[in-house]
DNA sequence: ATGATATTTCAGAATATTCCGAAATAAGGA
DNA sequence: TCCTTATTTCGGAATATTCTGAAATATCAT
């Protein structure tokens, strides 16, 4: 596929930006190429576009859809894979936060109960420091737990959460004293 | 510091999980470190409990601070820096997310204007590609302003809103037809 | 079956990151 | 100032990750 200068420029920062999250370079430029294309694009075209190695765009492909971001299709007298983006980005954006909580937040929470398990018998740790392991398990498990309230509301409903939210940011807590409403920090 | 099995593995978890959001090993393992310690720890003692090299936590220190999850504070009679953790994970992860979102959402929404501007002079382009950019950009910037909305809420206030998202989770969409409740996926 | 095309696997090369240790710099006290 | 202690810088070693190219495997048509 021919690339026009800002197409290019796209996939060069989406891959920048993906490497950041966790997805390597060749990952994010063949999700941005996909996403920008729209249209389902075969292995080797993928390849040559990005001149990355075709094994490479094979091992990709797999991690992409490992995360639920891209599609396999066909068409009729080809019988090559094709891979077409996630476009709707509340989708994506949801799938992505689903794996990392499942491959990186749930074994970490496993990890932090078992340590806190582990402390009972374990004479050389101090009670405070105990504490603070549980505070850090209590939060991840708070937060996790928030995670699952919301992941499921589509784009509508969080937008109605969203202008709650700012209508919750507003009230003062009632065991506060109330500070007069100032400029609440815009950036 | 002399550390106890528990708290080594708390460490060791925690470096992992730390390796996984972009900090690396060391850097993780020592604000594991001293989030256990409870107390601050000059440099050479870290380096000694992790048996890490000195200029290695001078250098994760530093990284430390500049995502703000440490303090650096001193004793009397003690020349040295000494070095503690923001124990309010609140605190913390807030602070994470904020130098996240600096250094990575907000240059990413710079170059995706930047893009968008580009798309005028660039006649290899298609008016659907050019579409599916600003799609991008538009996504970034509603869920960067939504992050503003809430960042400043406090754990109290987050919780009411949460709490307002079962509910809202259960306010069927007026425009959409409403679908059977089906088994919404657990997994 | 056989050949043509598509895809995956994998060893090791290329690259990037992390880490150490020596040297340089900074800061305090005599 | 000079000596001592604390910290940082930085070249390159150690390690980890990514990528390639060749070989193996799979799929389909004839």
């Amino acid at each position: 596929m021919e690339l026009s200068p800002v197409m290019e420029s796209f996939i060069l920062h989406w891959g920048e930006m993906g490497s950041r999250w966790g997805l390597n370079r060749t990952v994010a430029q063949i999700y941005a190429l996909l996403y920008v294309a729209g249209r389902p694009l075969p292995a080797d075209e993928i390849a040559g576009t990005l001149k990355v190695a075709r094994s490479n765009v094979s091992t990709s492909i797999r991690e992409l859809q490992s995360w639920g971001l891209i599609d396999r299709t066909h068409e009729i007298g080809d019988r090559r894979d094709h891979f077409a983006a996630e476009t709707d980005l509340w989708a994506a954006a949801a799938r992505v936060a689903d794996a990392r909580k499942r491959r990186e937040i749930d074994p970490t929470l496993a990890a932090l109960a078992r340590c806190l398990s582990d402390a009972r018998t374990d004479d050389a740790i101090g009670k405070d420091a105990v504490a603070r392991i549980r505070a850090m398990h209590d939060f991840l498990e708070t937060a996790s737990g928030w995670y699952d309230e919301i992941r499921d509301l589509p784009q509508t409903k969080l937008e109605t959460l969203m202008k709650m939210g700012a209508k919750v940011a507003r009230l003062e807590a009632p065991a506060k004293k109330p500070k007069k409403k100032k400029g609440k920090g815009k950036g």
